[in-house]
DNA sequence: GCCGTTTTCGGCCCGACTGTTTTCAGTCG
């Protein structure tokens, strides 16, 4: 990687999105014209999702080839990437106070009740409106009632006490919560849970359900009187909205059956999906919307009967159906035009599983119970990766301790062969990754075990050009069969260690390498954002539980949601094989 | 600010709910 000296450091991908947004958040602030906030916000998720180095296109001036970048955020970008400042941006800042920005976080209160608040009260933050609200001066604004008043001070508190995104299994197991709660209703007859957990999302902010129903008032109302509803925030004929007592926010929309396919279509999203789907339809003469597809005039054709399914909506358009993880308007409407969508992974397709602990490390059951356990669940082998010795936290083993595991796995696979079980443990090891890129065990012992999951698990903070190194040093030791959790991230907690995802994956390319995807909820790592590219480049990806006590096994399904996510088919990962053929895979 | 098989101007996705300005603006998704 190039090094460049007495320059400041260059803006990176991330700098480049949230300066766009930024400014389209002042320009919100000052009321400005809406398509101009839209394009700049447009503009920040194109830098976001851009496939390839934004930085250099920026740089060298070739943005203007991109959809949705025009000549004013080319100019703008190329200034930012070349001086590391947008003398626009700067001036906007200038204008308003740094904490306005929090002010957003706020439910609630947008852009045009902040500006008043600001320019009125000189309201800048969210300990100033607390204090307006509560000394009442906040009532002399005009649309500043009693009721305002009472919501923002909630909103407040809640935020206070409440983080707002939640993690896959917290949302999922809520959401089959009220779903049954929602089927058991005598009045409803499809429940559909839609929203950021119908695709796969890492983690998820709000739980959106659509009921069909001929009572909707009906369903709406014992929504919002249910056991399991904390506070109502909104309660309409056809909406409500409740926070549960995490948290939680909870939508339900009860519409007819006739408008099923289009509500869910509509509340699945993404909203960057949503508004390409809605381009489409309109350059065929046709408004959609979460109730139907209508003709813009009557001129129009109206050949639209018949769309009962979200299939039907797609095939309406000359398209394969496109699955909700898929949903991101990353590349899915040109493979699903061209017939080219994935026929994606499905968690009945796996036949084993790789990074699991025992009591013997930091796990709470035997070897005989993580063996049952993955029994019960249908798989054909479990890979035992115990921590090595250097997670002493972890009550890592030593060489001795793993030669014993070995032998305890040898003497377990010849009773279940002896009973003719087909089943089989793998004798594996999770081994650190130590800070200069060694192992925490030498080859020799490396090579007696079945196979080796390489994990990075201190020195989090080492510059991203050191941390590379020391991850591609490991994925290069021939003896490690796959890199565990490449990001090292723990959702809503840890921010991920830097890492040059690129490289990394270029390296396990080159040497056969897999990548494991970590389908513990608080770590779904690595990141869907980056499987596509690697199943691309012919990186193998192992979906693995990293379950610590026999119910963690069941943590496979996250994993396999978001391998979904990041356009994974069954043959892109290893443990999709049977025992035989993983037994031919790691004897190489 | 962006875009173009209605093109270089005039559109840009759209509806529900809330509270308040009592006919609609603001916010949210």
């Amino acid at each position: 990687m190039e090094t460049i000296h007495n320059m400041p450091d260059s803006p990176d991908r991330d700098t480049l999105a949230d300066t766009l947004e930024e400014i389209a958040t002042l320009l919100d602030l000052k009321g400005e014209n809406p398509f101009k906030i839209r394009a700049y916000r447009n503009g920040a998720e194109i830098v976001r999702s851009f496939d390839g180095d934004i930085v250099t296109e920026a740089k060298e001036n070739r943005l203007g080839e991109i959809k949705g970048i025009g000549k004013a955020l080319q100019e703008k970008l190329h200034e930012l990437a070349t001086t590391g400042e947008m003398t626009f941006h700067k001036e906007l800042r200038a204008e308003f106070p740094p904490t306005i920005f929090e002010l957003f976080e706020i439910q609630g209160i947008g852009p045009k009740k902040i500006q008043a608040l600001y320019q009125k009260l000189n309201v800048d933050s969210i300990a100033s409106l607390k204090e307006v609200c509560v000394n009442g001066k906040v009532s002399e604004l005009s649309g500043f009632g009693k009721k305002t008043v009472e919501n923002i001070l909630e909103n407040i508190a809640f935020r206070e006490s409440n983080a707002d995104r939640f993690h896959r299994h917290i949302a999922t197991h809520a959401a089959e919560m009220i779903a049954d709660f929602l089927k058991s209703l005598a009045e409803t007859s499809n429940v559909e849970v839609a929203g950021s957990l119908r695709r796969g999302k890492e983690t998820v902010g709000d739980l959106d359900f659509l009921v069909t129903t001929k009572s909707p008032e009906a369903v709406c109302d014992q929504f919002a009187a249910a056991p399991f509803v904390s506070r109502v925030i909104a309660h309409g004929k056809t909406k409500v909205s409740i926070n549960l007592d995490n948290g939680l926010q909870c939508d339900l929309r009860a519409i007819s059956a006739t408008e099923l396919p289009f509500a869910l279509s509509y509340f699945t999203g993404s909203k960057e999906h949503n508004v390409e789907l809605r381009s489409r339809m309109r350059k065929k003469g046709l408004s959609l919307n979460e109730y139907a597809l209508t003709p813009i005039d009557s001129d129009s054709p109206a050949e639209i009967s018949d769309i009962t399914t979200e299939a039907d909506l797609y095939r309406f358009l000359g398209m394969d159906y496109i699955p909700p993880e898929l949903r991101e308007n990353r590349g899915e409407f040109e493979a699903a035009e061209e017939g080219a969508l994935p026929r994606l992974i499905e968690l009945t397709d796996l036949r084993g599983t790789f990074h699991n602990h025992t009591r013997a490390s930091d796990g709470a059951h035997t070897l005989e119970e993580m063996a049952d356990a993955a029994m019960d669940l249908g798989l054909q082998y479990l890979g035992i990766a115990d921590h090595s010795k250097a997670s002493f936290q972890a009550n890592g083993l030593d060489g001795s301790r793993l030669r014993q595991q070995i032998d305890q796995i040898a003497e377990l696979n010849a009773h279940y062969e002896s009973i003719g079980i087909d089943f089989r443990l793998l004798a594996g090891s999770e081994v650190d990754i130590l800070r200069d890129g060694s192992l925490d065990f030498p080859d020799e012992l490396l090579s007696e075990l079945d196979y080796c999951v390489a994990s990075v698990h201190n020195a989090f903070t080492l510059s991203e050009k050191d941390q590379t190194e020391r991850v591609i040093a490991a994925i290069r030791n021939p003896h490690v069969t796959m890199l565990g959790h490449s990001t090292g991230r723990l959702l809503l907690k840890r921010e991920p260690y830097a890492l040059d995802h690129d490289a990394v994956i270029n390296a396990a390319a080159e040497t056969g390498t897999v990548i494991e995807l970590n389908a513990n909820p608080w770590r779904l790592d690595m990141d869907w954002r980056h499987w596509k590219k690697a199943r691309d480049k012919g990186v193998l990806c192992a979906i693995n539980p990293d379950a610590h006590n026999v119910k963690g096994l069941k943590m496979l399904r996250f994993g396999v949601e978001v391998a979904r996510k990041g356009w994974l088919r069954k043959q892109d990962v290893l443990n999709t094989r049977n025992l035989s053929e993983i037994q031919k895979f790691l004897a190489k």
